[in-house]
DNA sequence: CTTACTTA
DNA sequence: TAAGTAAGG
């Protein structure tokens, strides 16, 4: 989970059109891990095809890559490296939170509640490492540019938006924002609608952009000292502060001025080794210059071969992904040759 | 999640 | 044409 500081943030609603012609980074574990856990057929489970093989992350990539390219987005995925030591102990929790999910999944299933069968199934879902193989596999198929991040995605995506090579990056949490990313954008969808977790009702959700920078000279406070508000609240590579959320977080840095200080009036100077190594990773991730971002013709070859004949896609889905991904290509150069004239 | 079909 | 529902793999 990102550190709980959104609220401190200020947005401001778009439109998808606003994101026409842009490049957009996306977290590709973030948006795999969304379809994987919505992706999913009435009884809760996972799509597969007949051989028992996963196929919700297929299916999202396929669909919903296509119609943001079909909507001018140019995107790109950002695909995670080793994570560091710091975040072993965020991914056993995470564990054992997806293994207890599993067992009242269990449970579920001999009492034949649907809700809880749905809810569970949903909330003990797990990436393979297969299923990110084949991610890393499908969108350059479609034409759609990777990269492979040394360490964590959102690190490399918000070095890539200070380099200039994308335009936006694409984040529901806010771990983007404690790397420095400056332009980041929410909610995106092309239906307009999400489902409530646990509910089966839909609420409109508008597509908003937080601009990191506007929000830093507002609240008065330096990126530096944002960093420290996260680690105060407590982020993936540290726990927080008892007690202390965003607001009292950013009420401590006003008075303190540093996380350092913070701790050392609450006489908890032994933690700052854990903060000092956490505040470290924030602002000298690993990162790659190795990455090259450029979108090219989808093959549809590799594409029916991959997802119908080994997948059980069906072809006429796949061919008119095939054909509005070429679209957008089409769309796209027309704007660039307009330049020019 | 998105697409495709059904309904008013 | 818009909103609701089923299906997709």
């Amino acid at each position: 989970m990102g550190a709980d500081i959104g609220d401190l943030l200020e947005r401001d609603t778009i439109s998808m059109k606003d994101l026409d012609g842009k490049i957009v980074a996306f977290d590709a574990f973030n948006v795999i891990y969304q379809f994987v856990t919505t992706v999913r057929g009435r009884d809760g489970q996972a799509l597969t095809d007949s051989n028992g093989n996963p196929t919700s992350h297929l299916a999202g990539l396929l669909y919903r890559t296509t119609s943001f390219a079909e909507a001018g987005i140019k995107p790109v995925f950002v695909f995670d490296g080793e994570p560091p030591e710091l975040k072993a102990e965020t991914i056993e929790k995470r564990r054992e939170i997806r293994d207890k999910a599993h067992e009242k999944w269990k449970l579920a299933v001999e009492k034949g509640d649907p809700a809880e069968i749905y809810k569970y199934a949903q909330a003990s879902a797990r990436i393979d490492p297969q299923v990110i193989d084949e991610s890393k596999m499908l969108l350059p198929m479609m034409g759609i540019p990777i990269v492979e991040s040394p360490s964590e995605g959102e690190a490399q995506a918000a070095f890539m938006l200070e380099n200039k090579d994308v335009d936006f990056v694409s984040s529901q949490d806010y771990d983007a924002f404690i790397f420095g990313a400056t332009s980041v954008v929410r909610n995106l969808t092309v239906s307009g609608k999400r489902k409530l977790p646990g509910k089966s009702v839909y609420v409109d959700v508008v597509p908003e952009k937080v601009d990191l920078n506007k929000n830093l000279e507002r609240l008065g406070i330096s990126r530096e000292q944002f960093i420290d508000i996260a680690l105060c609240v407590g982020t993936d590579f540290n726990k927080g502060l008892e007690r202390v959320g965003a607001k009292t977080a950013l009420k401590l840095i006003k008075e303190k001025g540093t996380v350092e200080e913070i701790l050392r009036a609450k006489d908890k100077t032994d933690l700052t080794p854990s903060y000092h190594a956490a505040k470290a990773f924030f602002q000298h991730p690993p990162v790659t210059t190795e990455y090259t971002v450029k979108w090219e013709k989808p093959d549809a070859d590799k594409m029916v071969e991959f997802l119908c004949r080994k997948r059980d896609f069906s072809e006429d889905r796949v061919m008119n992904a095939v054909q509005k991904l070429n679209a957008a290509r089409a769309a796209k150069k027309k704007t660039t040759l307009d330049q020019w004239f």
